[in-house]
DNA sequence: CTGCGCTCATACCGCTGCGGTATCGGACCC
DNA sequence: GGGTCCGATACCGCAGCGGTATGAGCGCAG
């Protein structure tokens, strides 16, 4: 199987369409319509099936598209870390990616003791929409990332355990709940007058529902302050509130843990000694 | 990059030469000179250095071959998992492996185990040299296996730890070293006329040095028995030693850990099965 | 039930680019 | 300096990719 015929084939998955699949190539439809057929007789098996309104995957169809992305983020990573070594022959920087806005105080320290380590070398640090750092870890344009589990995907990587914490939730001060010693998921859920934000998926679309979407950290907490939304957060983002905020233990909200991942067969000596300096932190 | 091309360049790059490689691959020399050549000049990085015996890697080269092996099993895994949905649709069998030979009773228990499960899929054990089984997950021929840390690479894998245990050191009884309470590995590998076997590695070459080649374990406990070798194992491998053999416990072996490892975005009923069943063992 | 619209498949054509043979240029060795 | 062993280059034929035109199957409106 050839690359090609993965992008091909992934893109006629997404759109669920084989003509909109073409556009989206930049080639004509029925070239795309042969190379599917093509590849479905060289797998013997059938990855569509054929309706008037499009096409649907086969059982076969959904396993092909999970590891065709696999494998297409591989080939991209192995064009992107070559280029790169190539470019900046030796001591390449190394490409931190990590959440815009979370985890602040932890990189802080992170990168000040790392770069007071005898061999360090230059760190750029890329801040990302959240869940952006797993797939820019995948597929070669960052070398590590600080990555919180549950809501990143760390399949696949090494990782290395920073920190394990509560999840905790911020109302507005003075709100009839902000009293209360704990709460769980569901009644945090459901105090009515105060929805919890949304947060983007990977594509940038939002998902059904009441609560305001959530662009900016920020701008969220002005919103708690104001009385009109509530947000759960890691036990750690209270050091960044300011006044005008309450705050309440979730009694059964799963545990955050920041973790430092990287990709396996990591060579880059930088990466090694990231993670080498996170371990002791 | 197509996988043609970054088939071509591994070949190149393990035979470090050009026209083995051509033979290898079935093609003649010069169009593979060029495919490299194209390859180079579209990273923008030389990956070869040409010398009067053949080529040589570059620092980008280097990095490119690893990330290629990785990348060509991705789109192998690709293939046969796609291959294999087609075929049995359905109630497919999951394919288990594991080394020859060891973890008999850990496996025997689990399967037993599984097997009693309400919705338990056939299971196909296949059990293959030592060092195998993570290539066969890697590239799609197994769903899950059983590994052995450190020995085996788990990196990539999801894995849940089965079982923690020391190594210790099988020597002919009798022999004066093993009335001793405990050793270390150094003077293990010191006895004088008890060298440690050689194991295979995985394209089964030997490594040099002293010591039996080991091909099957009772063949190589029948030379301890008769006092031309020692062996280092786990201890559940005492479980299975006949009479003629001493146990001497080593201070400073690595512990062995048993793990099941599945790839990750395994959707199979099946290998979700197992894995929880070995939890529960 | 008939015609229209929408979708993917098929037919056919032109040209890119892969692989083939022949040959060159350079390094090393006697 | 000729022989040998490399990889690179030159050139050619053809497989296969992508293009346009058109067919075939299905749902739906009238």
């Amino acid at each position: 199987m050839e690359t090609r015929e993965l992008r091909y084939f992934v893109a006629v998955a997404e759109e669920a369409h084989v003509g909109r699949a073409a556009t989206r190539l930049g080639i004509a439809q029925p070239p795309l319509s042969r190379a599917i057929a093509q590849l479905e007789r060289r797998l013997g098996a059938a990855l569509f099936t054929r309706t008037p309104r499009g096409v649907t995957l086969t059982s076969a169809g959904e396993t092909l598209l999970r590891e065709a992305r696999v494998a297409l983020a591989a080939v991209e990573a192995a064009e992107r870390r070559t280029r790169r070594v190539a470019e900046a022959a030796g001591r390449a920087p190394v490409v931190l990616t990590a959440k815009a806005g979370a985890s602040s105080e932890l990189m802080a320290k992170l990168l000040d003791a790392y770069a007071a380590e005898p061999d360090a070398v230059e760190v750029d640090v890329v801040l990302t929409p959240p869940g952006h750092q797993a797939v820019m870890l995948r597929d070669g344009r960052a070398d590590v990332a600080i990555l919180h589990r549950p809501f990143d995907d760390t399949s696949g990587f090494d990782v290395d355990e920073l920190l394990v914490e509560e999840q905790v939730l911020i109302l507005p001060a003075g709100h009839p709940a902000s009293t209360r010693a704990a709460m769980t998921l569901a009644e945090a859920r459901s105090i009515p007058d105060l929805p919890l934000p949304r947060w983007p998926r990977l594509d940038g679309s939002y998902p059904e529902g009441p609560g305001p979407e959530l662009r900016d950290l920020t701008q969220v907490l002005q919103l708690v302050r104001l009385g009109r939304a509530a947000i759960v957060l890691p036990e750690t983002a209270q050091a960044n509130l300011r006044d005008g905020l309450a705050v309440v233990p979730l009694s059964d909200a799963p545990r955050v843990t920041t973790v430092i991942a990287w990709p396996p067969h990591s060579t880059s000596p930088g990466v090694a000694g990231l993670v080498r300096t996170a371990g002791r932190l």
